[in-house]
DNA sequence: TGACACATACCAACCAGTTGGTATGTTACA
DNA sequence: TGTAACATACCAACTGGTTGGTATGTGTCA
């Protein structure tokens, strides 16, 4: 008997596919508008599949903010970028891919816990804290690259790293809410344009 | 008999007090997770006199998106920037202004159209509509100040007016998300600061 | 054979919207 | 000026459908 086993990783099962089909559907409804009935259809199991992994839809919740950042991790470990020498070129690299994948229906491109962060955070605390901690885990990944880059570079004013990646995750948060409402993406995607050309003049190399 | 008189313009009735209850509850806790009977209770009034008013809860979120409009308006004329001579220090002075609103509890100084336009862009066009006209008065009425900045004092890479102005109400849209998930509004007040140092940078007025 | 991973059937609470009504103006005209 | 006709503003009670959650059954595999 083997009591600590690891929990078979990614078998494609009910929960998984539960957390695949929250993640879609409260991206493009928001949290409370998505019924469980509707995660169950999307997931293809029934209710009671349902109740058999999570106790409630908010432990779905929180499981799926969690997944949500594990989700994210390859961001920072795999794309080509992440080989180059010079962490600044990193950084941009980084915010170029961002705004590349501000594309297409804002359901397919917007985060996930910052959409259930916004509906959540003054009624219901543990969906609040398990979004903001997959954002902190993300602005923390991201402040390794532009310590770095600090580091080799300089930088103005004393800036600290960790104010430029929470300014590049405001940033980005942003321009998903004007690409929901407006409709359009490009407008989002300016404003990312914006950030990359405030981290150059910041770090000193334009001009 | 006189037709088309005036609707008696700000009347303290129902219509304006459910009204100014949506704009609170909405910006806590989302437009899906606030009821009819919610807003009723906080505006003092029955469930009869808000169907006598509205026709849906949806014509509601229509009308309130409209008034948020008209009560961002006294930004653009009261405060006391807004009599300064260099249109460069009224935008800078706008900043500051909506960087010092940033404190206290989220849903006092987060954006009610913003918040609704998340939860409704793809399953409410008319919501979102109404929400994205509100962002889009704001940010045309912010452009004005911002071209004329541009004509005195030019500004760097053929940057538009229209997409600073754009840029803006994206990191406060952005700003607004990192606080409520966050629940500090420094963290978003940080990323208003840097909003600041790049329009400076990009204006040529800094060292 | 028992525990896990689901499915089916169901429920109490809640929700947006309806109904039928009252109280208070406002207009038209004798 | 008085009053009948109508409009506006609101209320309390109700309804049909929906929601998160439960109770119980069934197949499968170690």
């Amino acid at each position: 008997m083997n009591a600590s086993r690891s929990p078979a990783p990614e078998r494609i099962t009910a929960k998984t596919k539960l957390i695949d089909a929250a993640h879609d559907l409260v991206r493009r409804q928001g949290y409370a508008a998505t019924t469980v009935d509707q995660i169950c259809a999307a997931a293809g199991v029934t209710k009671g599949a349902f109740f058999h992994h999570f106790p409630s839809k908010e432990d779905l919740g929180v499981a799926a903010a969690a997944q949500w950042t594990a989700r994210a991790a390859p961001l920072f470990e795999l794309p080509p970028y992440t080989r180059l020498e010079d962490p600044l070129e990193r950084l941009l690299g980084h915010i170029d891919m961002r705004m590349a994948m501000i594309d297409g229906p804002a359901e397919g491109f917007t985060c996930f816990v910052g959409t259930m962060a916004q509906e959540t955070f003054a009624s219901n605390e543990a969906l609040r804290e398990a979004s903001s901690e997959s954002i902190t885990a993300y602005c923390e990944a991201l402040a390794v690259d532009i310590q770095a880059a600090i580091d080799r570079h300089g930088i103005r004013d004393n800036i600290t790293a960790e104010s430029v990646a929470w300014h590049v995750q405001t940033v980005l948060q942003g321009a998903f809410v004007i690409a929901k409402a407006s409709g359009d993406p490009e407008k989002a995607r300016e404003s990312v344009r914006h950030l990359r050309r405030y981290i150059e003049a910041i770090f000193n190399i334009s001009s």
